[in-house]
DNA sequence: ATGGTTGGAGCCCAA
């Protein structure tokens, strides 16, 4: 099984690449956040075409996630459980393979991203990942294969920084912002990317402002996040940059990983 | 260098 996570920057303007990359890469799940659109108009069709099915939950302007999958998803849920929360940010179900055996349940997150860490939005964004924190542990009780993929905000570590000094204390890759992605993940979540590139600084995301991709000045902020039972079963992880080098690209490039 | 670009809205906001 291969798992993916793309965040796209509107699907309206990258859906063309997502489906070119579907076709080469045919992953079995891709998970997409910054939809940017309403569910009214989420090409459910162009995914059939191309041998895919899909679940979304959208917004008009902002937000917005996507499970597309090559057999359905069962089980979905498009609401953080117990959180009052207007904005599209979260999306699970169920994945079964071929047989329709349940292989794991699936949850596509998009955190907040906080803007600056003496702003509301870093308030929002710290009470959004303790409700995720709730709602991963009990999760976990209910199903040990679980994934947790997404743009997550935050970058575990220095090692995930193209210039440590420069983002000191930054939003992004500030201490506390560190220490609820290290709680989530003492739930048993495990940077998978990291499993199998112990220091390799690799990223999946550079600014555009800056251009910053062409001197490789990124971070590593989305993640796959393997309960222990799925971290047993992972084979390879890794960040594909060749959509980043497509005209017209996302910010983000996707990330994915193959399990048995 | 405290800038810059991109996407979506509608005469700015979010990233």
């Amino acid at each position: 099984m291969k798992i993916a996570s793309w965040n796209v920057n509107s699907l309206r303007v990258r859906l063309n690449q997502v489906l070119d990359w579907l076709g080469n890469e045919q992953p079995d799940i891709l998970c997409l956040q910054e939809l940017k659109m309403p569910d009214a108009e989420f090409p459910h069709a162009a995914f059939l075409d191309n041998g895919y099915h899909s679940v979304a939950t959208g917004e008009k302007t902002y937000n917005g996630v996507a499970i597309v999958s090559k057999t359905p998803l069962q089980n979905v849920i498009t609401d953080l459980p117990s959180a009052e929360d207007s904005q599209r940010r979260f999306i699970a179900a169920d994945y079964h393979d071929d047989n329709n055996s349940e292989v794991c349940r699936i949850v596509n997150v998009y955190v907040p991203n906080g803007q600056a860490l003496d702003s509301e939005k870093f308030i929002y964004k710290r009470q959004w990942l303790g409700t995720l924190h709730t709602a991963m542990r009990e999760y976990l009780e209910q199903n040990a294969n679980l994934v947790v993929v997404g743009d997550f905000n935050i970058a575990p570590s220095d090692l995930d920084v193209h210039d440590p000094q420069r983002w000191r204390g930054k939003i992004h890759c500030s201490d506390g912002e560190r220490m609820i992605l290290q709680k989530l993940m003492s739930l048993g979540l495990y940077d998978t990317f990291r499993q199998f590139h112990l220091s390799s600084d690799k990223f999946s995301w550079w600014d555009y402002r800056t251009d910053g991709y062409s001197r490789n000045e990124g971070l590593r902020i989305d993640l796959i996040l393997s309960s222990s039972s799925m971290l047993d079963r992972a084979r390879s992880c890794d960040i594909d940059e060749t959509p980043r080098r497509w005209p017209r690209p996302s910010d983000h490039t996707p990330v994915w990983a193959v399990y048995d």
